[in-house]
DNA sequence: CAGTGGTCTAGACCACTTG
DNA sequence: AAGTGGTCTAGACCACTGG
């Protein structure tokens, strides 16, 4: 009494992709041939074939363009939540292109909700600022930030899109932020984050949020950020779930 | 120069079905017709209604069983990463029903990553167990858990399938594990991991870990654990991201 | 053993990207 | 304008569940 192994055509196909990647040794971003075309060459069914592909792009090996192709995705990008490395510390150690886009910035004064998080009072100058960080082109990264701006006067006379948020602060203000805590969720992206981001509604996105506090213990920044969770790995210290027992 | 809203058919079939359980009061676990029934009334191709319901089950509201039927899903079980609440404490407080399966259980020497983690020397005498819990009869969380067995001498004599651990560690050994540090990240299901978790391989999976201290500072426990992602939600205490500018 | 969800085949139209 | 992925139709077989 023995279990048969029918391996189906979907996981078959699916192994079969990942080898032909190999042998043809394309790259993060390499482009497969057409489904029709491997339809044809490999005698499939192109609904078996697309089911293979859908498994492989929900494993985050291959990722699609309507339109345009069926791609090779990219590694994941790694970031630890322990030290308290940048997006654009972190995109320059992994070698990867990180393009900035500003999409709001104003002075505002501080909320009921902020004035909890910072320690500041109702009223209380802010520079809000919501950026979408993209990496290797990519939408990856939707972030809120809110500094006081009593503290930074001018701060807001810069264009983030260009220069390092902390560089200014470290340079012009005199204000280097090591000390900070960060916390890690998951969401859902509304309809219009899931537009900026580049992915479907209802999506599932790290949502991560913190703070930053100068050497004598002020709370000078209080973000948020969404991240895709098919381009990020937030990976802690420990060991991999896979040495269990 | 208007963009024409075409919905597609498999958009409005799945807000069909989101009426139809309300209209029907069907609830949580209740089963909906069968795929061939539906298919036939609403007068659809079977491809289409079951994009639909692939549609619903990645958001969370379905599920289904093969040679069984497609079901309402309940709702997410609520964790909350900041306060301590263990998973039974969060089982007890939403009225859920839960059930553990010690997988095993064994006296183990400190290795050198446990060392690492705990701050105990190498060959500490630790208790090592692996447990599967399951939330209204769904396999649901996948925990690894190490204790100091040298500050708790015959824990492990009990049957943590039917005890509290934390009671245990509580009234008799006057531990109150009240300090603690947990991270959370996303992986992907081990072949064994699945089979346990009732969930195919590589299914994306919450991977919480973390330590509890003594009020001294001392650890006592490290854990890790496997949540399955569509039967858990993790909240932190913060605003929400929707409130974004 | 009848009914179920899971899968596969074969063919078609659509909106979009790209040369 | 040609080619692409995304979707839809119609029909079929499979392994499994449950009475």
């Amino acid at each position: 009494m023995q279990k048969t192994y029918r391996s189906r055509p979907r996981d078959e196909v699916a192994e079969r992709i990942e080898c032909y990647i190999v042998e043809q040794n394309l790259q993060p971003h390499g482009k497969l041939p057409s489904e029709r075309t491997l339809c044809e060459e490999w005698g499939l069914n192109r609904a078996t074939l697309r089911s293979a592909i859908r498994k492989l792009i929900v494993e985050g090996k291959l990722y699609s363009q309507a339109g345009s192709g069926t791609y090779v995705a990219p590694p994941k990008m790694r970031r630890n939540l322990q030290d308290m490395e940048t997006i654009s510390e972190a995109a320059r150690r992994e070698g990867r292109d990180l393009k900035t886009q500003v999409l709001y910035a104003e002075i505002i004064e501080c909320t009921k909700q902020l004035s909890k998080k910072m320690q500041l009072r109702l009223g209380h100058k802010l520079f809000a600022m919501q950026r979408l960080r993209s990496i290797d082109g990519m939408p990856a990264v939707l972030e809120l930030t809110y500094l006081d701006a009593e503290r930074c006067q001018g701060i807001e006379n810069k264009d983030y899109g260009q220069v390092s948020l902390y560089e200014t602060l470290r340079k012009d203000y005199g204000l280097a932020l090591k000390n900070g805590r960060e916390s890690i969720g998951l969401t859902y992206t509304s309809e219009q984050e899931g537009e900026l981001l580049k992915v479907p509604e209802n999506t599932a996105v790290f949502f991560i949020s913190g703070r930053m506090f100068t050497e004598d213990g002020h709370c000078v920044e209080y973000f948020k950020s969404l991240n895709r969770a098919d381009l990020f790995q937030f990976s802690s210290e420990l060991v991999s779930p896979d040495e269990s027992i």
